[in-house]
DNA sequence: GCTCGGTGAGTAACCACTCACTCACTAGGT
DNA sequence: ACCTAGTGAGTGAGTGGTTACTCACCGAGC
């Protein structure tokens, strides 16, 4: 629904010192735009004609940059969506066995990742809307993350230092606790409970304790009353 | 994008022994039909040709049960999203203080309602799209739901069963680890780990034993060597 | 003078929605 | 028993507006 007039701005006609843009920079300006009302609408909900406003040029440039809408869009995800360079500094806290840490940065990634709306909505669309792009996304970026965590999470256990749980299943629970909250407040509108960043920690240590709690021996009903 | 034959056989012309379906037979044919393609293409990717052709009637007589394709839209969602009935049960064993079945209790039926994949898609849509419906629920779903899980999770820190811990954040961590299998199968399209009702116990203990952890003490980088 | 950024004015297809109309059946008067 | 007026289910053939995309044509700068 929200235009970006922001964009459109720095393209405007000026009969005087005319500093015609590049065609690199018009596609740029392209992508950012469209990305915006993408993320917005979805794809079938945005038309090429609102697109071609936002950025201030005419429709017909538009299908200079890019063939077809959907070219435009498969642009933009291939932009948009990129793997995550977070492994090399997760893997040495790994290394040294450094669960808060480890967890720690996995769940920042998360957060920022689910904090930016527009990336965040992209990714839905694109999924419910049935982009191919966005299953090869969830592909790869399921490899080099739940697989890793997955993986550290199994070791541990066979280390001893953690409970015996099923590694990927445990995986995904802890992702699943950070970007619920995400989702809950940028897609559902639920008000955020906290800020993004300060919940982390509480995540980490209730799901790192959960992991290393010895089994605490069978106390059914402990404690009565109404609550 | 998938029709529904079945709902259209019955109403096709036969000259003999014509049992035309009263209006409030059609109307529900109409609604089982259209949310089937709303939630598998969304409100804007979905046509009232579409509907009508899955229904098997003409365009012009949907427009005689439902004055618009957005009217159409909003009964479906009406009909859909409705306040889970499960707090009964789970009050009894949060009187209780049975605290694995009321985890147990409230993780099943959110795998329940994430299993299926229609209600799913047409919630995320309704959601994206930013239908006024879709707040609303989720507003409400919000007051019923998370609302009472984490006030049951500060009486029991009180109690001194669990540990002091943000109640709405573990609260909403819990959900986001059931719930985010679900998405990541139904949505993304990643295989599913396990049968969903399975992991039940699994994700429960989990949760809980982190829950009631008493901090273990301090030990960074307890076990070293490559993973 | 030729390329490149740029456009106004289209076009065919598609969209939600309307209209004038048919058909099967029923209730009631005679 | 028969006519008839009414009713509700149902439709073919549109309507005006919108959509993605095209094309012939500019004007400025190298």
């Amino acid at each position: 629904m929200q235009a970006v007039p922001a964009i459109a701005a720095t393209a405007r006609k000026k009969p005087s010192a005319s500093i015609r843009p590049s065609g690199q920079e018009r596609q740029a300006s392209i992508i950012a735009a469209a990305a915006a009302l993408f993320a917005a609408n979805g794809f079938k909900g945005t038309t090429t004609k609102e697109i071609a406003k936002a950025v201030g040029i005419s429709e017909a440039l538009l299908f200079k940059h890019f063939p077809t809408k959907r070219a435009l869009y498969a642009a933009i995800l291939k932009e948009k969506v990129s793997i995550p360079e977070l492994l090399a500094s997760v893997e040495e806290a790994a290394h040294k066995r450094d669960d808060e840490r480890v967890f720690t940065l996995i769940a920042g990634h998360r957060i920022r990742r689910g904090s930016d709306p527009t990336l965040l909505r992209l990714l839905l669309f694109s999924a419910l809307e049935g982009h191919e792009l966005s299953a090869m996304f969830f592909r790869t970026q399921h490899r080099v993350f739940y697989d890793y965590l997955a993986g550290y999470i199994a070791q541990r256990a066979k280390e001893g230092a953690f409970r015996h749980v099923d590694p990927m299943l445990t995986a995904r629970a802890f992702t699943g606790m950070i970007t619920h909250h995400r989702l809950l407040h940028e897609i559902f509108g639920v008000p955020a409970h906290r800020g993004p960043e300060d919940s982390v920690a509480a995540y980490v240590t209730l799901f790192l304790d959960g992991l290393r709690a010895v089994r605490p021996t069978r106390r059914k009903a402990a404690g009565r009353g109404a609550p």
